[in-house]
DNA sequence: AATCTATGCAACCGCGTTTGA
DNA sequence: CTCAAACGCGGTTGCATAGAT
């Protein structure tokens, strides 16, 4: 089902906005409030802003936002970015939304210019610094070597996790758990779900039913936050397939662990429970 | 001074997910 | 339940500018 694509209307500005469509966009939001991106050109077209949705709700969310933070990013955000990037990969949405101020496709430039050399530099000085757009000779499964795991992933909606008594936990003022000094690392059977724990992978299940064939038991916090996600992963998630980014598919397609799953676990629940950011 | 190359960033594109009729 | 529209995200592109030659 093919979809009208958003900008292919005629008559429609594209490229840099200019300081008079800026103003039109901030006037309109601020007398009809954020969304209906869809909608939003029918009637700030009266105004003379004529742009597509899409690209108003970008400018609006990159550019415009009362909130956001302009200007270099510090050490310690930057710190923070590496941090959250090493456990959850490219989704620079969460972890723009760690970061106050700062938007995704802020963090995603600056990690692409700045901190990816700096990170490539740091774990594989031996290397190639290259950029990889500008160094066709690398071939690009070696790039993805140096890069962090790709991170699209199916999203699953239907996984049974049984009701555990949910641990308080201390947090920050930006929401994030706060570090307990020296928290000693539990083993993951002891606080995650149990969906975590062994199941049988057990074909007569409701189809509807996701599996997660995960037997973690020897699985530990430290094994996870402090292994290198773009190395080869030895923790066996599953028993029988060693898996290089934390989720991985058995050959006959079985879903071994999403990443969605696991990035949901990781970081809502399963440092919440151990109390600790990135605890060592 | 002119040209080339690298860099940074804003914006676009395509696709997956969610929503609602 | 189905399907199309809308939304949101991550990858990529293109342009402006700085620095090197």
């Amino acid at each position: 089902m093919g979809r009208s694509p958003c900008c292919a209307k005629e008559g429609l500005n594209r490229g840099a906005w200019t300081a008079s469509e800026d103003k039109i966009l901030r006037d309109y939001i601020k007398l009809h409030g954020e969304g209906s991106w869809r909608n939003l050109p029918k009637k700030a077209v009266l105004a003379g802003l004529k742009r597509c949705g899409k690209s108003c709700r970008l400018r609006w969310l990159n550019y415009l936002r009362p909130d956001i933070k302009r200007g270099n990013i510090s050490h310690d955000e930057e710190e923070l970015i590496i941090r959250l990037h090493k456990l959850l990969g490219n989704r620079w949405s969460l972890i723009a939304g760690r970061l106050p101020g700062r938007t995704d496709n802020e963090i995603k430039n600056y990690w692409n210019t700045n901190l990816c050399k700096k990170v490539a530099d740091h774990h594989c000085s031996k290397k190639s610094k290259n950029k990889g757009k500008n160094n066709p000779s690398i071939p690009k499964t070696e790039m993805n070597e140096s890069q962090v795991v790709r991170t699209r992933a199916t999203r699953y909606t239907k996984v049974f996790i049984s009701p555990q008594p949910q641990k308080t936990v201390t947090t920050d003022n930006k929401g994030l758990p706060i570090a307990t000094n020296g928290s000693s690392v539990k083993p993951i059977s002891e606080s995650i779900p149990s969906p975590f724990t062994a199941q049988d992978n057990n074909p007569s299940s409701s189809d509807d039913d996701l599996m997660l064939d995960v037997n973690m038991e020897d699985v530990f916090l430290s094994d996870i936050l402090n292994s290198d996600f773009n190395a080869p992963c030895h923790v066996d998630c599953s028993g029988r397939h060693k898996c290089n980014d934390l989720s991985a598919a058995a050959p006959d397609g079985t879903l071994i662990c999403s990443r969605d799953v696991m990035e949901d676990w990781t970081v809502n629940n399963f440092l919440q429970q151990n109390g600790g950011w990135l605890a060592e």
